[in-house]
DNA sequence: CTGTATCCTGAATGATACTG
DNA sequence: CAGTATCATTCAGGATACAG
């Protein structure tokens, strides 16, 4: 039961790692969120949407969600430009899953601040 | 279908922002996971296998993890002092979703990299 | 409207020393 | 062994200005 313990430690190969590193920032998976809520939405759309990313932060998570894959850009060349995204099939199917962890989140989470206050009292 | 955008708006109820900013930090599921994998594990067993944890955030990341009733922490009175840690079944069920998590990430990595590597080129 | 380019800050984390 | 206390550091993210 104990042998495979040392995946963990491998910085570069274990797997939990690299989701934690690539999804545990700020914005990734919410902006996907929204994303999986709508057909496509524009850029404007979606800062407004979040309301407090920065316009560079949206920029830097839609093109690492895009270069993953997970996000489709499309640019219309018109004046002014318009730029829409939608969550890709690969996006959905991870979605799924956060939308799962999301539902255990809203289960749980009144248990667990109830401990949390309990625990600092 | 566009109403329900405003909930990821609101920072401080928004569902998704709460499992972000409580276990989007390095350590916590990461320490879930190994404690997952046992019955129980004492505190410097958990030090030496996840490798590259300082001492301090180990023993920050466990006491919030221990807070939220996700772990269960128990000390024996001897001395050299043992401690022992192990995942309580709210932790086990938080544990469920992140392995289908970390599953679809082992899944959809290759693709995601190849992705990410036409895109940079 | 949809970005880029800089600069800058703060919070999360690490390093180190010390202790019951 | 299992921590705590401090100080140092880094870098993700924000603010701002500018541009096609």
């Amino acid at each position: 039961m104990e042998n495979n313990l040392e995946i963990f430690s491998h910085f570069e190969e274990c797997p939990v790692r690299k989701v934690l590193n690539r999804f545990g920032d700020k914005w990734s998976i919410l902006v996907l969120m929204v994303l999986g809520e709508v057909d496509n939405m524009r850029f404007n759309k979606l800062h407004k949407t979040i309301g407090d990313i920065s316009q560079k932060m949206l920029t830097v998570t839609l093109r690492t969600l895009e270069a993953d894959g997970l996000v489709k850009r499309t640019i219309f060349p018109e004046i002014p430009p318009r730029v829409e995204y939608e969550i890709t099939d690969r996006g959905r199917s991870l979605l799924i899953h956060i939308n799962k962890l999301v539902f255990w989140a809203d289960e749980n989470m009144d248990a667990i601040l109830e401990s949390r206050e309990k625990f600092n009292a």
